[in-house]
DNA sequence: CGAAAGTTTGAGTTGCTTCAACCGCGGTGG
DNA sequence: CCACCGCGGTTGAAGCAACTCAAACTTTCG
């Protein structure tokens, strides 16, 4: 019961239920289900057909292309507590393109393609969430190929780093060096080596996963310059 | 008079509006607008808003990423007749992030935001259709990213070979080479390289944009080998 | 038919990768 | 409590795939 309401809230306060009605979103609530995923635990492959929507209750996941003819894999994208994953695959028929590992022991909400049909059905305005939420992704990939064709090194690391949240001028890598690296499309060695060239030119300190940002508008200008 | 059945007719055969009703589509159709774009000429650029969503009557569209720092643009995709384009962007308040440039003379339809909305909140069917639609985009897009990432540039070109439509062991190249490099994130002259090398293991013959596959088994394989 | 655009080819360059050694730190077990 | 292991990260050296540049050639278009 306890654990029901616990399920309310959380759907409630995402970005794509929001303004469901009581009723429906009790309803949703009412017919997912939970899906634990230890650290390194895979939530679907390559291949494997699609059940549904998976939304980050607590945790952290890593949807990557698979290594190809011994490449190493590509990230495709991290998702946290509250992001929604594996939504486009349900209205194709289509099995998933890539693998969804969980980084920690993560806590997931499956929400059934059904129940997201049925939702879609009644609810225009949830529809359109939907279609935002796509198109959201869309958005972001394109800006991932712009990155990965058009910048070199050091200008993918510092449109990383300009992107990301910021406390004051500190900010933080949420995963491994090694997965940023792979996201941005470099090896490790070259992603080192970025940021240490933008520590020598003390536009930047690095320690450990923390960041600080010592001259934004000096990153800006070499982004822009290459 | 003439003008609005063809333009029903138009929409009535694109999969996005299939089974939509009479009077829902001959409303759509009675709203949106003729755009007429002469070669070379841009249906919009990075940058500018989003009116709604665009169809391919007649002639070819390139969406590309403008170049940045020098770098040359880069291809994200080719749109030709019944093919819609511009829909991702309507959903989210943003401008464009792409250049949309005619590639031969060109009739496009405009349908607006207003009408693509309505049309949602009128009919589940057609919002589940969209959500198809941006979902095949998105899935593309990962294909490419993985294209990029993942493969060499022999291996890039007998991908895009073997993807192509073909008729018995024939296709070709819809637009000039020079496009089909940048979408395969190569320049010119290692596309040109790629299919002489293909050419000289009697793989493939290249004559102008025809292209004939003697051999898939063997493409297939050294498409997995690299 | 001449100019412009597209394509091929050769030669030289390069930014990133790979490979391998090394460092530091956190956890584990003797 | 300390030795050991293993993973994440850094650093150096060497290699290479693809790029750039430039010239020759071909096709397209006005």
């Amino acid at each position: 019961m306890r654990h029901k309401l616990n399920l309310d809230g959380l759907l409630g306060s995402l970005p794509l239920f929001r303004n469901l009605d009581a009723g429906q979103l009790s309803e949703l609530a009412g017919s997912c289900r939970e899906v634990r995923v230890p650290r390194h635990g895979h939530v679907f492959r390559r291949g494997d057909a699609a059940p549904g929507l998976y939304v980050v209750a607590v945790g952290q996941i890593k949807l990557a292309l698979p290594s190809l003819h011994g490449n190493p894999e590509k990230v495709v994208e991290f998702f946290g507590p509250g992001q929604a994953f594996g939504e486009a695959v349900m209205f194709l028929d289509r099995p998933y393109l890539v693998d969804a590992q969980a980084l920690e022991d993560t806590l997931l909400i499956l929400l059934g393609k059904k129940d997201i049909f049925a939702a879609i059905d009644r609810d225009p305005s949830f529809a359109r969430r939907m279609l935002a939420g796509l198109s959201m992704r869309l958005h972001s990939l394109v800006q991932d190929i712009e990155t990965v064709n058009l910048q070199n090194a050091q200008q993918r690391v510092i449109g990383y780093l300009l992107n990301r949240p910021r406390e004051g001028n500190l900010t933080r890598f949420a995963v491994n060096k090694n997965l940023i690296a792979s996201k941005l499309g470099l090896s490790p060695a070259t992603l080192s080596r970025a940021l240490q060239r933008l520590s020598e030119a003390a536009l930047i300190s690095v320690a450990g996963p923390e960041v600080v940002i010592h001259d934004v508008q000096a990153l800006q200008l070499r982004f822009a310059a290459g």
